[in-house]
RNA sequence: GGCCCCGUCGUCUAGCGGCCCAGGACGCUGCCCUCUCAAGGCAGUAACGCCGGUUCAAAUCCGGUCGGGGCUACCA
């Protein structure tokens, strides 16, 4: 690939590479951009840099301290630590836009100044006309430029007078933006496409684009690696950093994350905040795994691997350009491998939170008998918050039976020999490990000419309560010979009622 | 409508003019293993959107076309 802009990121001499990854806390942090800020911390670590935080919150309306919290939790939990930005400083603070009002003003009130901005009286109204003509006539729609000519000094004491304004940039005319996209390559845009848009709102308050451009000037951002969404307002922050004299920065714009739909992802396709995966039982480590194979790859060798293999291997020229499905069944299957990975220590530490919330404070025996079976568990589990459900039938004395499961094997006419035979078998076991039981009922399905199958489910069904449960031989021996044979017995006594 | 981006199995991708009648992974199907469910092993299914061009040779380069996506605010 020779078309791809400059590739020479680590070249000796060239400084360090600056990324920054710049939610606005409108909204939780979404598995989108979750995937941007990931990329832009596997950039930096692979290409030697800073990773920088900050908060594009310059929405009042929309930002909220809550949006922002679920942002910082996320990229805690993933383990995407920034160097420099909110809640750790550095020598740009602060980092948050809502801090750096005056600067934008000034900014713009510099660029009015020299010229390279107008004042604009335009009314909602007018805008709207325009638009609308524009269309009609198949023109290029947007701001006609109707003030850019308008005398200075007369729009200044208009100003004065009260008149709100807004100011707008004056995008050089005729002329065209042409930059390197670090993953598409160059991408041109024809001024005749780029109004002279707002970057001071008649409140005084900054837009997104002078906002947005003045902090990756003030923060000497290098690489701005951002969704593709904002593909298109490229040239206007282009614009801005030449009109300040600033030096280039180089763009990558990654492809946005679609729904199983090939629409773009978003509520529709259910919660795809990064806090519901959290919630859903998936560990941070396969969220990290999938989300950076969204759209780059490894290497043929594998497609596990963690997030410091990653940085080792990652390099902006070799991501797609090209969108990328979220699926969640790959997903799920990388937590599954990464929880089959786990100590079992480990796994028990992850489902602790969620058993105490299913089981409430843990007795002794509780606490045992989990030690016990999670370790068989583990080797089966896809999603953490599975687990209360695998284990429930260890946890309390009374067992429920599954209708379905009830139905699907005690109904065999063999049932009920099996069970009664096991009965005795076990009864008069001396030693209760899992071994012995297996022992044991080997015997019995000898004696009844039965195989595995039919003989052993019922014994499942009698003492999980479902035909799907750990271990057999290891859950009686979890369960203890007492609770085995009493919940036999209550499963007997079902079948002669029944 | 206008502008911009994108286009390899169902999905994520490898592929940088011959190594490709296209490789890996998930999924799916079958078989094996097996006390259920998983896991594991083996086998299989399945793609270069289409049309032209360049070239001795194209999934790879060019053009067009079709399809998908994004943007088009005093939101970000």
């Amino acid at each position: 690939m020779c078309d791809r802009g400059d590739r020479n990121l680590a070249e000796p001499g060239r400084e360090a590479m600056r990324a920054r990854f710049a939610p606005s806390p409108t909204g939780y942090l979404h598995v989108g951009g979750a995937r941007t800020a990931l990329y832009n911390y596997l950039a930096v670590h692979s290409a030697g840099g800073e990773f920088i935080l900050r908060s594009d919150d310059t929405d009042t309306e929309r930002s909220s301290d809550e949006f922002q919290r679920d942002i910082l939790d996320g990229m805690a939990w993933l383990g995407l630590d920034w160097d420099e930005g909110i809640e750790r400083g550095g020598p740009h603070a602060p980092y948050q836009q809502s801090e750096r009002l005056p600067r934008y003003q000034a900014v713009a009130e510099s660029l009015l100044a020299q010229g390279k901005a107008y004042l604009c009286f335009a009314t909602a109204e007018e805008l709207d006309e325009m638009r609308r003509v524009a269309q009609s006539e198949g023109r290029p729609p947007g701001y006609d430029g109707r003030y850019r000519d308008f005398d200075p000094d007369e729009a200044q004491s208009r100003r004065a007078a009260g008149d709100h304004a807004v100011i707008r940039l004056k995008v050089p005319r005729p002329g065209e933006t042409v930059f390197a996209d670090l993953v598409r390559g160059e991408v041109r845009f024809d001024h005749e496409h780029v109004e002279d848009f707002v970057i001071l709102r008649s409140n005084g308050t900054p837009t997104y684009h002078l906002a947005s451009s003045v902090d990756d000037i003030d923060f000497e951002i290098t690489h701005v690696i951002r969704g593709e969404d904002l593909l298109s307002s490229t040239p206007k922050h282009i614009l801005i950093g030449e009109a300040l004299g600033a030096a280039p920065i180089k763009y990558a714009h990654l492809s946005l994350l679609m729904g199983p739909d090939g629409k773009k992802l978003s509520k529709r396709h259910g919660d795809t905040s990064l806090r519901a995966y959290r919630d859903a039982g998936y560990l941070a480590e396969a969220m990290v795994n999938y989300l950076a194979l969204l759209g780059w790859s490894y290497g043929e060798d594998s497609d596990i691997f963690t997030l410091e293999e990653a940085v080792g291997r990652f390099s902006l020229e070799d991501v797609q350009p090209n969108a990328a499905i979220f699926d969640n069944d790959k997903l799920e299957w990388m937590n599954g491998t990464y929880i089959r990975a786990m100590s079992d220590e480990a796994f028990a530490d992850h489902v602790g939170p969620m058993l105490a919330s299913a089981f409430g404070d843990l007795t002794d025996l509780q606490h045992n008998r989990l030690a016990a079976i999670l370790p068989h568990v583990k080797e089966r589990t896809k999603l953490l918050t599975e687990v209360p459900g695998q284990v429930r039938f260890l946890m309390s004395e009374d067992v429920e039976y599954d209708q379905g499961s009830w139905e699907k094997v005690m109904k065999a006419p063999e049932a009920r020999a099996a069970i009664e035979d096991a009965r005795h078998r076990l009864s008069a076991l001396e030693s209760w490990d899992a071994a012995t039981i297996e022992e044991s009922l080997r015997a019995m399905l000898d004696q009844l000419q039965l195989n595995g199958r039919k003989g052993l489910q019922p014994i499942r069904v009698a003492i999980s309560g479902s035909s799907v449960s750990p271990p057999l031989f290891e859950s009686m021996e979890v369960l203890g010979k007492t609770a085995t044979l009493a919940r036999i017995d209550i499963s007997l006594e079902l079948l002669t009622a029944a």
